[in-house]
DNA sequence: CTGAAAGCGCTTACAG
DNA sequence: CTGAAAGCGCTTACAG
């Protein structure tokens, strides 16, 4: 890194002070027009390259945002961070991006190192078992934080879905495709959106008076590997289930694979539903019917909201903004067509059924 | 954002200068344990945090690395980044991200925004379409640079792969099975990598003395929609191709399911092999045959060679980087079993068909 | 409309 | 072994 010219060699090139300089740079109407295209020309020549940091500094402020991510095997992960920085670069935030791989200690250090360097706010989807004090200790450093997907109570800024909602509209559809036997992939009991999750399943159960075995619930890994097992778990009972929820789309491809590797049709052998909509899981085959929140509503919701708070917009108030997108079903091929339900035809023309209700958008 | 204590207050509440406090963050030896003792006891008491942004000032050094990336949508260059951000946050640097989406004039304003930030290093897979300026106009700024997986000329330390050899691999396993009609999907005339991948293909095609038809290079989107649209173009052929090379994964995708809609079997109807071996391959519906150069292994090498640039190490002198791994073919279910080829049992066994060439790990 | 001065929170020779 | 001083590249009252 050699030196490069400060606002100080522009001031000599341009034969003016570095207040002046400085001015001009913030395109201040202080400065007479002339001498604002003076200065001007001459940080052009000399290739002068504004030193953000050193700004950020004396103004005491920052222009950087920290986004730390739990899972980046995930593609719903994957877009929302996207959304978010495309967002915050349309702002004219930098983010500064860490990866935990759902491990807290990672997560630890990503936060103390984002401190250090001094971000103006954090945007988090935390991992899983990270404690519940650590939302608390983010705030006492006296800057924004905004959780996603994962809430951790009600003291602090959230955008994520409603996730009970969502699964009792994924559980309706199977019920009113003829289905009474379902079972559930992936539970993650003590974490609270596997609560949510597992919770919209089993009262929309009980809603219709249907019984559930213990065993259908299915305690497997959060991935393909683990909707694999999930369906050789399910092909050992008896009777066997008819249909599966999957708490995401990661579960739900490995079901369809491990389904196809039997030579089964997800959909006639085993109807299945996914959650996240990601990109993929209309190309899957069969084409898999999943729940979507919109990962880049959600995205750009977070960072609309970060950014509420960094600007101290007065809209956005002081109350804490608790944002759960209403999601919406996707049906596609992999949960229609069972023998033992109705036609399939209908549901085959693709497209939601069900208008989302959207909650008030908070910022 | 409030103030926060200082190393000035640290040294005044441990009894020593702001001198001494600085050394002892910096774990000098130069300071008696029981002074650095008590100065750390008073920064623990005050809750001070380091400020980064200073210290660089001062130091006039930077510990944090800028990522472009061009497409997040293809989980290979997430993969990639995972592993970038993963090696640098165990060298201490941070990792500011940025998404191109394949877009020149972002990248231009992301590259920029970096500067200012004042990066110590860039890693960066450039968009298509990027200037072949671009890379000396970076290395004019002082700062190391290095590209993944798209060349730009033998002046810039680059990490990729030989695309060329791993398109040869996959056209020759496809002519092993029994097929001579093969169509090649993801056409891109003008860059590098595409060039480079459809040169495989034509010269094993050649040197089998196979004819290429100018139709069965397909041009087409790199998506899976690309896949999908090529699908339907093979199949409106006659005679029509009985096997296609991809593009990468993503078009691959496409033409599974196309497959897939039209009640075809990949492997069985048409053999298929896509590039990346992205995990997803192994889980689709039927298995990806693909070419596998290590997401995780070339961002190691970027990050590693980077870093060696950053600390001046010897060991890699001033010679430019240039890293080309050696991909090796993952056959799977896609491209096995056609009525015309072997029988596809011995390749079911799963594996690699080749074992790959390491080049010279150059860091 | 512009400049001189102070200072953001650090590090680094230099002196003792 | 420790401290006083200068300075990294900016911004921001304040004065004129």
């Amino acid at each position: 890194m050699k030196p490069g010219p400060t606002i100080q060699d522009i001031a000599a090139a341009a034969g003016v002070s570095k207040s002046t300089v400085s001015l001009v740079l913030q395109d201040s109407p202080r400065i007479k027009a002339e001498t604002a295209e003076k200065v001007r020309e001459a940080a052009r020549t000399l290739g002068y390259v504004y030193n953000r940091g050193a700004a950020n500094l004396r103004g005491r402020r920052s222009t950087t945002v920290g986004m730390v991510i739990n899972d980046l095997t995930n593609p719903f992960f994957v877009e929302l961070l996207v959304a978010i920085e495309r967002v915050l670069a349309q702002s004219g935030y930098t983010t500064l991006m860490a990866h935990t791989a759902e491990n807290v200690e990672t997560q630890t250090r990503v936060l103390r190192s984002m401190r250090e360097q001094n971000v103006a706010g954090l945007i988090m989807s935390p991992a899983l078992g990270t404690p519940g004090s650590l939302t608390a200790e983010i705030q006492s450093w006296g800057i924004p934080l905004v959780l996603v997907m994962r809430p951790m109570g009600t003291d602090v800024d959230t955008v994520g879905v409603n996730n009970a909602h969502g699964f009792a509209l994924s559980t309706e559809h199977l019920i009113q495709q003829g289905h009474t036997r379902i079972a559930f992939a992936g539970n993650r009991s003590g974490y609270t959106v596997a609560n949510q999750r597992r919770q919209g399943y089993l009262s929309t159960m009980a809603a219709h008076g249907l019984a559930v075995e213990d065993n259908w619930i299915v305690d497997v890994e959060l991935t393909p590997n683990g909707g694999r097992d999930a369906v050789r778990a399910i092909f050992d009972m008896k009777p066997r289930p008819t249909a599966v929820v999957c708490y995401n789309d990661q579960v739900a491809f490995g079901v369809l694979h491990e389904l196809d590797r039997m030579g089964k049709r997800a959909g006639k052998a085993l109807a299945v539903v996914g959650c996240d909509n990601v990109v993929a899981s209309e190309h899957t085959n069969p084409p898999l019917t999943t729940l979507s929140a919109g990962a880049d509503k959600l995205g750009t919701m977070a960072s609309r909201t970060l950014l509420a708070r960094l600007e101290g917009a007065d809209d956005i108030g002081d109350d804490v903004v608790q944002f759960f997108a209403e999601p919406e079903l996707i049906v596609r091929e992999s949960s229609v067509g069972h023998q033992s339900a109705r036609t399939a035809v209908e549901w085959r023309k693709g497209g939601s059924v069900q208008p989302a209700r959207k909650s008030k958008d908070p910022v």
